[in-house]
DNA sequence: ATTAGCACTCAGACAGGGTGAGTGCTAACA
DNA sequence: TGTTAGCACTCACCCTGTCTGAGTGCTAAT
């Protein structure tokens, strides 16, 4: 692997590898000498293709079909060859208007997000939203629904909103309510969520607090209103997995299907890439996905100043127009940022 | 088909109609024959299916295959001749543990409700939520997001919450929201969700309102934040369906899916279903569905007290066990009434 | 009215032959 | 020494014909 490939062995790889992703058929010697600049025979190019097949590049299903592209070369392909171009103008503007009539709530947005993605890309769309507790507190409120039965609502800043159903040990009057309010909120506002179960604690020892029992009341059930909520994911464009033709058999799709319905794999990770920053690239193996053999992952992280929010990305074929996609996997992260930036 | 079917020939339809739910292959007459108590010999039995075939209650795919039930025969079946079995004991008991561990949520409830569905079922299962709008509204409030962003947060009877980000145009301080908050519970409190923009509308025309600003201002507020909010449909278990051999083929397969990934066209036949009372059963066509030829589905209300909440069932292949899966749907939208019914 | 018998139909499995795309190897060539 | 033409070979795929088994409809006997 250490071996270098020559400047014409790249081109020929390359033009393999682009040739597979808009035919899905392994490709012959002929396509090849014919491609592009090439001015070279099939024998040439066959004695190539063997070279490169030995290099782990290539491979072929069986003797007398041509070769296909291993997920090394994919990965070859996007981290030397692939110029990835600037996203076109048009194409820009078709995606920015998609967000024009949309309200800024946060979740229409993302909704939407994956939506665009999966219908731009003409692959699958998702979206991994901000984890709720990695956002800042901007307001809790209880609200009385009867009995001991109270509603508590927790506002984010960025406007995501979680509420939660406690039953308490003791019965509230509404005014007991709005003061344990003003007193949480004076305590807790501004601070990320994840910190907000520490500060309660951490307040409970407090003197001041150990002799007003509606305070200590206010914390205990204010420790109740905080769970770690389950992560939410948006996928859209399933069924533009299931067009691709390496997918046309019952087996694989209905493989594919169920590794889809369980979502947890694939919030794991998009969690991974949260890390990061901008765009990053799975091939095949390399998700680490069981069961999605063939697929691809493109992420890029959304932002709101200098703190990631969350993950967009596009999954597809390996065989994926990598070209086109990182381009609008990106644009649209950005775009996204933007869009939420201010709140 | 004014024509009565004689005791012997029902009892062969029925014989048919079982086989082929089990089997998914079409019956021939020895397989009859053989079955059950029936002495008779296959010639007998093909002369009673040449009849029903001609009744339209049977069809053969080619000369020489079996019989398979048409749409017609199960509808017949389930009408006449099904005799729907008490939900056995064990499987009760298993519905209602599932019960146990979640929570009083009613988003947590409808969700566990659909996997349950699906797992008990084998097929797939669907559950409406109730439309927002069917609701009692019990608070609303206004929370602060800074400059003229402004949160509304709408809290129904039975727990449901609704919030929507609003740009208002003018900024109001904390305690003029708080006001407005007061004054907008006093005046639709307890009024279901559909009339409360009426009923804003009405008062806005109230002569106090007009010399006070703030609550005119509070009437226009509000009005922004009642809208119609699409139908929330809780759907699992969609390879069950794929499982079923009717459906092991690439095309049909993408098909179904991609009925699927429109909700909307399972929304509207729901909510077709939730002016009856009880369980009601759609067979193949009937479920006018586009795409989903070969579906049945299976639905009951959940109520509470005496309004229909929503809907819950199970879509099948229309070979499906109407005589296990009609009383599972129907235990278990009583066991949800029962669950929402004080909330 | 029921049944045994028989000729008939048809999908599905299987085998054999032809086709075409593609390969590897070798020998000739620049 | 790198490139190319030529050639024999491989193998998936398609088409065809044959066989088999399950199932039917009809008719004649019971």
């Amino acid at each position: 692997m250490g071996e270098e490939l020559s400047e014409r062995n790249k081109r020929i790889l390359e033009a393999i590898i682009e040739d597979y992703i808009v035919t899905a058929e392994p490709v012959g010697s002929r396509a090849v000498a014919r491609r592009h600049g090439l001015t070279l025979s099939p024998a040439t190019v066959r004695n190539v293709m063997a070279d490169l097949e030995e290099m782990g590049f290539l491979t072929s299903p069986h003797t007398s079909a041509g070769r296909v592209p291993t997920d090394q070369a994919y990965r070859f392909y996007v981290d030397s060859l692939l110029a990835v171009g600037r996203i076109d103008k048009a194409e820009r503007e078709r995606i920015r208007k998609r967000y024009s009539g949309a309200g800024r709530d946060i979740g229409a947005v993302l909704h939407e997000t994956s939506r665009l993605l999966s219908s731009v890309s003409h692959y699958m769309g998702i979206v991994l939203a901000p984890r709720f507790s990695a956002t800042i507190l901007r307001h809790i409120e209880f609200v009385k629904l009867g009995g001991r039965r109270i509603l508590a609502i927790l506002v984010a800043q960025n406007g995501a909103v979680q509420n939660r159903l406690i039953e308490s040990e003791e019965e509230f009057s509404g005014a007991d309510l709005v003061r344990m309010s003003n007193y949480l909120n004076e305590l807790l506002q501004g601070l990320p969520i994840a910190q907000v179960r520490s500060r309660i604690l951490e307040e409970m020892q407090n003197e001041k607090v150990l002799y007003d029992t509606l305070f200590s009341r206010a914390l205990r059930l204010s420790e109740q209103t905080i769970v770690e909520s389950g992560a939410q994911i948006f996928m859209e464009g399933q069924t533009n997995i299931l067009d691709q033709p390496e997918f046309a058999d019952v087996g694989r799709m209905k493989e594919i299907f169920r590794a889809f319905e369980e979502k947890n794999q694939l919030v794991d990770l998009l969690d991974r890439c949260i890390s990061a920053q901008g765009v990053q690239i799975f091939i095949g193996a390399e998700t680490h996905l069981s069961h999605m053999e063939g697929l691809s992952v493109i992420t890029s992280t959304y932002v709101s100043g200098k703190n990631t929010l969350g993950v967009l990305g596009v999954i597809g074929p390996t065989r994926m127009g990598y070209g086109k996609v990182i381009p609008i996997v990106d644009y649209t992260a950005r775009l996204v940022s933007k869009l939420l930036e201010d709140e």
